[in-house]
DNA sequence: AAAGTAAATGAATCAGTAA
DNA sequence: GTTACTGATTCATTTACTT
């Protein structure tokens, strides 16, 4: 039954940016047909902990019914819902249902009935890393969405990304022509100069997104357990609406695709049939803080300081890249008194001196074991050399083998089993 | 029937490095029991191109055997055939199953039944960079595998990757212990400084792997439309196999899986029903080429030039970056008689005139429209400005506005619909 | 000068798509 | 179905540069 404490809701209309407690089959039922433009979907995830399937003869007949027994009440749980969000869609309108792996199959195959397999358009990959457990396998690093339209004619805003460090843009912006063979050949003038063929738009997004997944501690956490990111959001409301189209959630919990919805213009309807979460979602979107987390703003890669062609210089020796800390490039793998070794590779624009004194600033509070240089170009060091701290540790990369250098020294192997 | 032309294969017992020709059912049901410790299935993918689903009553009672009418000949097929497989594998071995957004639901029930659902480990994601073209959506860009394991007590070698960029990996490296409220702090010595705790191997792989799509022009490839790279195969040979293990591949196509284990000290047998196929695979073993190019060794960052700290001064203005060519930093969006616009941003330490002479070198044969450096900072030009070449444009990027400056130009926008 | 390394260029491809 | 056409990617080759 539909409990709703919205006033507008109890005469079956609701307006276009509102809060609703209650079932969405009920809320939804109650609507107009074809009002929502988007529909994301992110249910409460299905779990099969305490439904081990008994054990089956193997060699028996195969029968479809009993793949579906264990996951019947599920599945038409959500056909049924599902059912009525076709029915609220626009024609050119699109459904996004968020997912993991315990679900994507049984999602898809009611979704193939619902809106028909020939509008299937995307499984989107949300991939984010994580803390690493001890899992025996592969650390689960993502979810998946999977986006079907209500028809073939449906809203779609293409966003370019960049292209790849190596493809080489400046000859995709040649023409192209058929040669007498009619294979496709880069178009030449007279002179053998390739000619140019305008500008492009980049790359279209792809459908892996990496995004990284919400900070504990951001202030964009509301408390609420599966609170997906704002990014995530706004990024399927670009690409599937436009200004003042209604987007729709029917398990809105904490409201952060609403709050994503309102941020970008549209318009919004979110059902959960808990209170809390309406009450919750209702303050979110009075007060809207999204994060500004700079990992959010630069991108992950803009932390990275110690770059490839840096760490090059260490291939020999076993250690882990430090991205975080201006400083340190690198801790070894090996280790002295279970202290941790740091390194940091003399850049081009600083003198010896400059690498060390900046390693040794970096190494305060961190109880280093040993702090080693590696110099990599040859400088006029004369009056600097000596000035170098005594406990810093000074490689040549030119002149013989780091690897072989570190060997000498007295090093232990780190303890097994960490 | 199984045909096969292996001797071997005739009494029923194969060897430890075979190819065989046949059907997998037919030739799997020979083999003793318990013979294989990692099976990979790499087969056609199931495509729905020439299946439209009917139109469907979408108001009528919801019934799962309609779900399963399309999909029973090709789930029918491959339930017979990971039965064999079941049967012919360890207690501790793994399966990885190869498909597509297409299939990958059908598969999952399937191997669901199979294997039961409890021995579900892994959904991998291969995501990999390709063409794009002119589709509406997103642009599809991965692809999944499905691992089982036939017992919870499994063969597993965790692979460690390096630390997210973000990661702080001096705080890894410290202590922890519990405080007086039993909440985990990091350990602190009577000088108040952090414990060490010795070195860290790295973050467990996850299960979405970024690897390159195998290349039109590779040396590894041998003309097999659906090849897939070795360094996927490799990886999940080291993950859930030994050395001396034995490695089985039912639709083993042009034998990546079988040279992948062969390289790697694994036994392994290649099932295909394709005499053709066969053979291929059997000389590719015999004569085994992996690729080794630089952005498999480097990395796809190795191949970045212009950094967002550079990029950053064309903020205003709609370009593209250039990554691959060490003289240009970017292409403008806008273009000069269809021709584009080449931009290189002064270097902290290169003068004006270098820069322009870098950039004019590189834009050798490119069929620039024109050349823009733009001016970082101030240096003592005084001798050299003059000799800047005429068709080299400079901005001044701390006097006034790029945008500005580059809008006063007479430049088209490019045209429209490319 | 020769050899070896690094960078720039070109080719081939389509578990491509759209009409 | 069949045909026509697309364009980003990555590796191999060629060219440039360094020692």
């Amino acid at each position: 039954m539909a409990s709703s404490r919205n006033l507008q809701a109890k005469t079956c209309q609701v307006p276009d940016t509102t809060v609703v407690e209650g079932d969405c089959l009920d809320i939804l039922s109650e609507q107009r047909a074809h009002f929502a433009d988007l529909v994301y979907i992110d249910p409460p995830f299905f779990t099969q902990k305490h439904h081990k399937l008994k054990t089956k003869d193997r060699s028996r007949t195969f029968s479809f019914s009993d793949l579906w027994d264990s996951h019947e009440e599920y599945a038409r749980f959500f056909f049924d819902r599902l059912q009525v969000c076709w029915q609220v869609m626009r024609p050119t309108a699109s459904l996004y249902f968020h997912c993991d792996r315990n679900a994507v199959h049984i999602v898809r195959m009611i979704l193939d009935e619902v809106f028909g397999n020939e509008n299937f358009r995307s499984e989107i990959i949300w991939t984010y890393r994580r803390w690493s457990n001890s899992r025996r396998g592969l650390l689960p690093a993502h979810q998946n969405i999977l986006c079907y339209t209500k028809s073939s004619d449906f809203t779609f805003n293409t966003i370019y990304t960049e292209y790849s460090p190596s493809t080489n843009i400046d000859q995709i912006l040649q023409q192209r022509e058929r040669d007498a063979d009619g294979k496709s050949v880069y178009k030449r003038d007279s002179h053998g100069q390739p000619i140019a063929n305008g500008s492009k738009r980049g790359v279209p997004l792809g459908d892996v997104w990496d995004i990284p997944y919400l900070n504990p501690k951001a202030r964009e956490r509301v408390g609420y357990p599966t609170q997906k990111p704002i990014l995530l959001l706004e990024r399927i409301i670009s690409l599937s609406s436009n200004p003042c189209d209604l987007v729709l959630d029917p398990f809105c919990g904490s409201g952060t695709t609403l709050v994503a919805a309102k941020m970008l213009g549209r318009k919004y309807m979110g059902i959960d049939t808990s209170r809390d979460a309406c009450e919750l979602a209702q303050s979110r979107l009075d007060n809207p803080i999204k994060s500004e987390s700079n990992l959010l703003q630069s991108g992950r890669e803009s932390y990275r300081n110690a770059d490839e062609e840096i760490l090059r210089f260490l291939h020999e020796i076993s250690f882990a890249p430090v991205q975080r800390n201006r400083g340190i490039d690198a801790i070894l793998d090996r280790e002295i008194d279970g202290k941790p070794i740091l390194v940091r590779i003399q850049r081009q624009s600083e003198t010896v001196y400059e690498c060390a004194t900046k390693l040794l600033k970096a190494s305060n509070g961190k109880d280093a074991g040993a702090l080693f240089v590696i110099k990599t170009h040859d400088e006029n060091t004369l009056g600097f050399f000596d000035a170098i701290p005594s406990n810093v540790t000074v490689f040549d990369s030119t002149s013989y083998s780091i690897g072989e250098a570190i060997k000498q020294l007295n090093i232990h192997e780190p303890l097994a089993g960490r």
